[in-house]
DNA sequence: TATAAAATACCGACCATGTGGTTTCTTTGC
DNA sequence: GCAAAGAAACCACATGGTCGGTATTTTATA
């Protein structure tokens, strides 16, 4: 019963959990403070270890900002081909999920912090980072060109990222929803022939 | 461009001339390093003038880093308002020169790519200035709102952000050249009435 | 199964460097 | 002469990174 400092040596070890921690709070930190405050000292302080616990999981500040970010696109991906899983449609399903992966609607699980928000906050602010983003776009696109290929459909995507720019910025956008809807109804098989470009 | 560097002292004072090398520096490195690189000695060193001499025109890094943004501002706004005037049709005006502001086509002079992509940089990487271009935004579009309020008009906007956010970061697209003219017919008059949604 | 050894997880003191910022001084131009 | 332009030396401090220590966990071995 004794009020003794515990020993700080003694705490659990797990390391898969502290290591998780370390990446969710160095995104949180990416995001709502930006990259430059992003320091192992902020990392560990936020996560509740020191800064060589936080040295340990990622010898250098890149290779951290780097898991961060392969973590982060690693969900993307996930929740595109989650999308495009539950999609009956072959034409522009590719296009589907990613507009829903994009824009964050009102129902979206708004808890967890906004990942693609993390994804192109990092890349905008290393061209090393934005390689890679442009490296897995251009690969996913490929994949894809039997489906997502047309110029309605790279259109859709387009105005899926203007969306995300406008809302991390905080421009207005009347409605959403029905823009939503509207960028849905492009990636429709006969959208390109039942109505005029 | 960059003011040659003569025997320290002995050089011709030309406060416009560096204030205006320094501004042009720091955007420069903005845009090829990232925001963090931005450092007065690293502003000094491109400009050819002595970290002194840098904060004797800028006190402070967030008053540099605010004025190069300002800067970028003020040149988007100019050619925004410089196509608009050259535009004969009302409707949907302030959204074509927004367009054509902010994609990058071959005719278009580097230097305006620069600002721009200067402009989104340095926003995007800071909440501060992300809140100045909201609001010059908001601004626009409730002033244009007469002749560029409707859907499709935004839609073409976002488009366009979307065109630099893929060209910033390196993803393909195919035939920009195309989009680009199906953008400024949906901001024809009569577009949404001739063609279906 | 017991135990020694090796590997891992994490702490905490330390260091070198670059940064933003201050101060003082010299030169120029009116 | 005097204010502005700019140089140059300086400072405090945060940062990325090193290093050696300590506790726990895993593995090897008997």
């Amino acid at each position: 019963m004794s009020v003794e400092i515990e020993n700080p040596y003694k705490r659990k070890k797990q390391p898969e959990v502290v290591r998780r921690a370390l990446l969710d709070q160095a995104a949180r930190i990416t995001l709502e403070q930006g990259l430059s405050k992003v320091t192992f000292q902020a990392v560990a302080d936020a996560a509740g270890v020191t800064k060589g616990g936080v040295m340990h999981h990622f010898a250098t500040k890149n290779a951290l900002v780097l898991e961060v970010f392969d973590d982060a696109m690693a969900k993307f991906e996930a929740e595109v081909e989650a999308a495009m899983a539950k999609d009956p449609v072959s034409h522009g399903a590719f296009t589907r999920a990613y507009i829903d992966a994009t824009i964050s609607l009102g129902e979206k699980a708004q808890e967890e912090y906004d990942n693609q928000a993390t994804l192109y906050v990092l890349m905008l602010g290393d061209s090393e980072l934005r390689e890679l983003w442009a490296q897995w776009a251009n690969t996913q696109l490929e994949k894809h060109a039997a489906t997502d290929d047309t110029e309605t459909l790279c259109m859709a995507r387009l105005v899926a990222d203007g969306i995300w720019l406008s809302d991390f910025s905080g421009i207005n956008i009347s409605d959403k929803k029905s823009l939503h809807d509207r960028l849905i109804k492009m990636t429709q098989p006969d959208f390109d022939n039942r109505s005029g470009q």
